[in-house]
DNA sequence: ACTAACTCGTAC
DNA sequence: GACGTACGAGTTAGTT
């Protein structure tokens, strides 16, 4: 790797000063600067072979310069507006880019290139500097190299030590020096009075430093040196101080990250048009192509390298053979206070997966591998086994570090170990928490955004074993223990990066109290499961496939020929082509054929009718009854869903394998699919949902006495938002308008435009503002709350929930007007839908809490964002009933009462009879 | 044969 | 030009 560092304000000076007698400007708006930057700043990058690519910006305003000299740099004119400007787009397109840069409040760009500098040389990465800056000289050693633009040209200047030596005359190393002697007219450094480069040239041949000179002034030959030297003793420190550049900065040290192989040029492109920046532009999309290209290449040679270069750490990582080992290393691990922890199984799916070994990192920097079983076969007895990891876990004050943990810990309820983690800490879930937008929390790419250090991927693997599908037990044992023992390791890296960051972003309470309690009751909601009636699914599947088959018939029929009805591209030719349709809108590749559009069809003919039943049905049918029925688990006979801690941005759980959390209910045919989940015999379900409380969580942040009002009466909140904006007294609300202010309702949670609440409500958009306005002059208080969220994005550039979550909203400054009112929206969405999250974990929490502490039976089985399900003897589920409605009324303190429904039967359907 | 993008529809 | 958050099925076009 070699790093490249780009001194940005130096270049973008040059840029500045360059075009300043031409006319440079797009639409009214100065271009000279972010044009003359980029120019630059491609033609380094090609010329240099950059890969690796980070721009230090400076802070701009007072710097820790002035506060001990405060005519710094005061003989420049301040930065005129119209360049800062620039630097301002300029930073938005880099970022855009996916090129990194750097700054840090009262430093500047050279302290952070020295800071970088500092931490490359530790880890004997190369650098080069391009600046025009002479202070930098100081940085340059056999692996640091300054490159100097040079003329109008896109020529360099290339100056590593010899050059430095030729052209000053003295060591990089000493340059800090020699400023201080002789001064720098530029950056207003006052050197020694009288004292110019030839003398310090000199003075600094004879002597090494100026600490050196000082310490030696009386061996000085020259009497008028000797006394410039002693008149100017203040001046020369003061100007050896501020020649000194900082390289202990607080800013990250992440080279890997800084790859231009992840040019992201697709969000950039309505930036760099906004100022008719084209060209540049497509020079960055090949750039990003050829990136890409030379990424597929690399793919199969890189990855033995990076492969081999893991196994050199050998040493630290024990196989564990024998018994006698093993309980060395669990007499070690029990006296810790944590450790981290890694099963290897035979499967993705915890439910389904036997563990063929397991790896303990205790923080030492020391992990182990402990193999049941190996291409020789079994290395351990299994009771022995079961055994120590009982061991492991009996101390419940122990802090059990895993990444993605809920799955080891279902592992290990299946193997029926009798203690189980009652303290964790997961760094899949630090991970999420600490910046929830990303999309892959896996450990591979939470060590390599974390610890800049790549693992042995599952993948790789392959090559060992020699084929595809392989089972882990075929993992040669020296290889395999490689493989598990970074696991744990890196595991135990992450939790000591994550403990701080956690601390030091305010999200210790809610990581700690909430969702590692969480991770804990999940593993236990998902390992009891739910039983599903399949007699019923399969029956209701084969019924429908009969229908789905005579209504295929029909609409050939129709249509006068046959044509797959599932194909919207085939659907397109029917409609828009044969029957001449009108379009109603269009999508990327055509024109929609989606369930609106139809609905608007289905005026003019007869079969988008039936298209759209057909439609219906076929997704019931594809989607839930023939696949639910194929998940029952071969043991338990019952559907375990994975729930998925680690996903949304706004702190949601989600569902998959099966997703319980989208299983109709709204038509009939669907909700069928909810009678045939039931408790086990004799057992009921409990299902608690909350009333509108994404609307509550609004009227308690918002303080709107209309609405909390409308809360504390207990009356239908979408009737009485209706009589407000009507004007009308509650008994004289339509159910039309009672469906008009439902929609803006919803509307308001999700951030509403005229443009969607029209199409929703099919009125115009005159129309449909008009009601936003009447909406909002009603509720004014919600409308100032929303005014409020806005501003708070903007100046943190995050919000957060009700209990500290946080969302990032790195779009927010967008000059962007849709990305940027798409951030507002989202920033209003979050603190609702995100606060709503945090309740209703708080109160299944609370629920588990008592429910064990009364050793009461009954447990929760599902979370469907706003509505709990529960399972209890059927002589208990009053009790059970209470609990959920009190638990989830008050998991958190609101100004607003928070109402439950409950209800209790005999099947998921039968509760909302 | 496998993948990725697209469209569509289900839930809250 | 899309009011928020998800998961997943099926089709199709592109790659191996």
């Amino acid at each position: 790797m070699h790093i490249h560092i780009i001194d940005a304000l130096s270049i973008a000076f040059r840029a500045y000063y360059a075009h300043m007698n031409h006319e440079f400007s797009f639409q009214g708006k100065p271009t000279s600067v972010i044009f003359g930057f980029l120019n630059t700043l491609l033609t380094y990058i090609q010329t240099c072979n950059v890969q690796h690519l980070i721009i230090a910006f400076d802070s701009g305003g007072k710097t820790i310069r002035h506060d001990i000299y405060d005519s710094y740099k005061q003989h420049r004119d301040a930065a005129p507006e119209d360049f800062s400007e620039q630097i301002h787009t300029l930073r938005r397109m880099l970022d855009a880019l996916g090129i990194h840069s750097l700054s840090l409040a009262r430093y500047e760009a050279d302290d952070i290139i020295a800071t970088i500098v500092h931490h490359a040389m530790k880890e004997n990465i190369p650098c080069s500097i391009f600046s025009s800056d002479k202070d930098l000289t100081q940085l340059i050693n056999s692996s640091v190299k300054l490159l100097r633009p040079l003329g109008k040209g896109a020529d360099f200047e290339v100056l590593g030590v010899n050059e430095v030596k030729t052209k000053w005359g003295v060591e990089a190393s000493q340059m800090q020096d020699y400023l201080a002697l002789a001064g720098d007219a530029s950056d207003n450094i006052p050197g020694v009075r009288g004292i110019g480069k030839v003398s310090a040239q000199k003075l600094l041949h004879q002597f090494a430093s100026l600490k050196d000179i000082y310490q030696n002034i009386e061996k000085i030959q020259s009497n008028s040196i000797r006394n410039k030297l002693l008149q100017g003793k203040d001046s020369a420190w003061l100007s050896n101080k501020l020649v000194a550049l900082y390289n202990n900065l607080d800013i990250p040290f992440t080279p890997l990250q800084w790859s231009l192989s992840c040019l992201h040029t697709s969000k950039a492109q309505d930036l760099f048009f906004e100022y008719g920046i084209t060209r540049i532009f497509s020079t960055f999309e090949t750039l990003q192509h050829s990136f890409e290209k030379e990424k597929k290449n690399k793919v199969s040679t890189s990855k033995v390298v990076e492969t081999n270069t893991a196994l050199h750490r050998s040493d630290a990582y024990k196989l564990i053979r024998t018994q006698k080992e093993l309980d060395k290393w669990i007499q070690r691990i029990t006296n810790n206070d944590c450790f981290a922890f890694d099963t290897e199984t035979d499967s993705k799916n915890a439910m389904q997966a036997s563990l063929i070994g397991f790896s303990i990192a205790d923080g030492s920097g020391a992990a182990c591998y402990v193999p049941l079983r190996g291409p020789q076969g079994a290395v351990f007895h299994t009771k022995y086994i079961q055994q120590s990891l009982e061991a492991l876990f009996q101390n419940p004050h122990t802090t059990i570090i895993g990444h993605n943990i809920k799955y080891d810990i279902k592992v290990l309820m299946r193997m029926g170990i009798r203690y189980l983690p009652k303290k964790i800490f997961d760094t899949m879930v630090a991970a999420w928490l600490l910046d929830s937008t990303r999309h892959n929390y896996s450990i591979d790419s939470a060590a390599e955004q974390h610890l800049s250090y790549k693992t042995i991927h599952f993948h790789d693997l392959e090559k060992i074993v020699g084929k595809k599908d392989f089972n882990f037990s075929e993992v040669p044992l020296p290889q395999a223990c490689q493989y598990a023992a970074e696991d744990a390791d890196i595991t135990y890296q992450l939790y000591k990066v994550f403990q701080p960051l956690l601390v030091k972003k305010e999200l210790n309470d809610i990581f700690y109290n909430l969702e590692m309690p969480l991770t804990l009751l999940l593993s236990k909601m998902e390992y009891q499961g739910m039983n599903l009636q399949t007699g019923r699914i399969r029956m209701q599947s084969s019924d429908l496939a009969q229908y789905l088959h005579t209504m295929e018939k029909k609409i050939y029929e129709l249509c006068g020929k046959e044509f797959n009805i599932n194909s919207p591209r085939q659907l397109q030719d029917i409609l828009f082509n044969e029957r001449k349709l009108p379009v109603i809108k269009k999508t990327k590749t055509g024109y929609s054929t989606d369930i609106d559009t139809l609905r608007i069809l289905a005026t003019h003919d007869p079969l988008p009718e039936h298209i759209l039943h057909y439609r219906m049905l076929s997704k019931l049918r594809s989607t839930y009854l023939e696949v639910l029925p194929n998940l029952i688990h071969p043991i338990t006979g019952k559907i375990h869903t994975t729930f998925q801690q680690t996903v949304t941005a706004t702190g949601r759980l989600s569902s998959t394998t099966p997703n319980l959390q989208n299983i109709p209910i709204k038509s009939l045919e669907g909700k069928k699919i909810r009678y045939a989940f039931t408790p086990d015999k004799d057992w009921v379900f409990i299902g608690a949902d909350y009333s509108q409380i994404e609307l509550v969580v609004l009227a308690h942040f918002s303080q709107d006495e209309t609405l909390c009002a409308a809360f504390r009466s207990g009356q239908d909140i979408h009737t009485l938002t209706a009589a407000s904006i009507f004007s009308q007294p509650l008994e004289a609300v339509s159910t039309e308008h009672r469906r008009i202010a439902k929609a803006i309702n919803f509307g308001v949670i999700y951030g509403m435009s005229a443009f969607r609440l029209a199409n929703e409500l099919r009125i115009t958009r005159k129309k449909a503002q008009e009601f936003i306005q009447a909406y909002f002059s009603r509720y004014s208080a919600v409308q100032q709350f929303r005014q409020e969220i806005i501003e708070e994005a903007h100046t943190n550039g995050y919000v957060r929930t009700i209990k500290g979550r946080v969302r990032p909203l790195p779009q927010i400054s967008s000059n962007n007007h849709q990305v940027r009112s798409a951030q507002e929206r989202i920033a209003l969405n979050t603190i609702i839908q995100g606060s709503a999250a945090d309740i209703i974990k708080q109160a299944m929490l609370d629920i588990d809490h008592i429910l064990t502490q009364e050793g009461l039976q009954g447990c929760l089985v599902l979370q469907v964002h706003d509505e709990l399900l529960a399972e209890s003897p059927q002589n208990e589920a009053l009790k059970c009933k209470t609990l959920l409605i009190q638990s989830m009324e008050h998991a958190v303190p609101l100004s607003v009462p928070l109402r439950v429904q409950a209800s209790i039967a005999k099947s998921w359907g039968d509760l909302y009879e």
